[in-house]
DNA sequence: TATTTAAATGCAACTTAGTTGCAAATATAA
DNA sequence: TTATATTTGCAACTAAGTTGCATTTAAATA
């Protein structure tokens, strides 16, 4: 595992201190093929911490790119980690996600483009999520 | 106003009963171009209703193809009718909605398509959700 | 290595969305 | 007009997310 490593370079590169918890998350993110919502992550932390502390590194990660929203179904907002296939900068909004009904779990389509659109010149488009829903192979029995 | 007339016949062609709230809920989303959460419609009624009875009045609505869910921001779900350009089944999922970050109102827009896309077999698709987010023309200036 | 300080954490308290159970009220069919 | 299933209101609850403030800590620097 040279994750540490890994996380130690991705936090100190955009400015923010290494801290045991930030760690933790970090390697949590690593360690699912699925998006992690603030309660998951509280529930899968060894030691209690708090619930704002968690919120707090999510938004700061989110704020510096290292993590995009997945999917806000009503389980609350998911993140998943801006990785391997995600291009270093912009990689928000670009891949669409898949929640499944049953375990409620967020899974990035990596290779799933999110499609450009024409729209109206009402709206000024800023971002754009593309989330699809159903059952995953898991919950498929 | 002959929507008195319609939202009788729509109440009752679903086997629900048309009561005051109802009729004053869908009355509501006729005369409106944009989605609407529960706490919305609570704020828009005139006499001060429970906001668990509006909540029911939406599930309802929804479950019988009344209504379908256009968006889940952090402001809560919002609902839109099945409208005009909506045929008259199958109308969830069809369209794009669009999110202003501003006012936090969302847009049915009907012309634009949810994308048909390929997914591994890992995953069965039951339900497509395609929301745009940005700034809309109120709040342009 | 010790000191300093800005950033990060924990705690308490709050807001808002949504849900459940149960009793009272009411729309409609008979 | 009455009977009954549906709908509504109330109280109480859960879960997500936020804010202010005091305390702690990572890491820069002396």
């Amino acid at each position: 595992m040279d994750n540490m490593k890994l996380i130690g370079d991705l936090l100190h590169s955009h400015g923010l201190k290494k801290t045991p918890i930030r760690t933790e998350v970090l390697e949590l993110f690593m360690d699912h093929d699925f998006a992690l919502s603030a309660s998951d992550i509280v529930a899968k932390m060894t030691a209690g911490h708090d619930r704002v502390t968690i919120y707090r590194a999510l938004s700061s990660f989110e704020e510096h790119g290292i993590l995009h929203r997945a999917s806000e179904d009503g389980q609350g907002t998911k993140y998943a980690l801006c990785g391997h296939k995600c291009p270093d900068e912009q990689h928000t909004d670009k891949h669409a996600h898949f929640v499944c009904d049953e375990c409620h779990q967020t899974y990035c389509l990596e290779d799933v483009q999110v499609p450009e659109v024409e729209v109206s010149s009402e709206f000024t488009v800023e971002r754009t999520s593309f989330v699809l829903g159903g059952i995953c192979r898991q919950c498929q029995q």
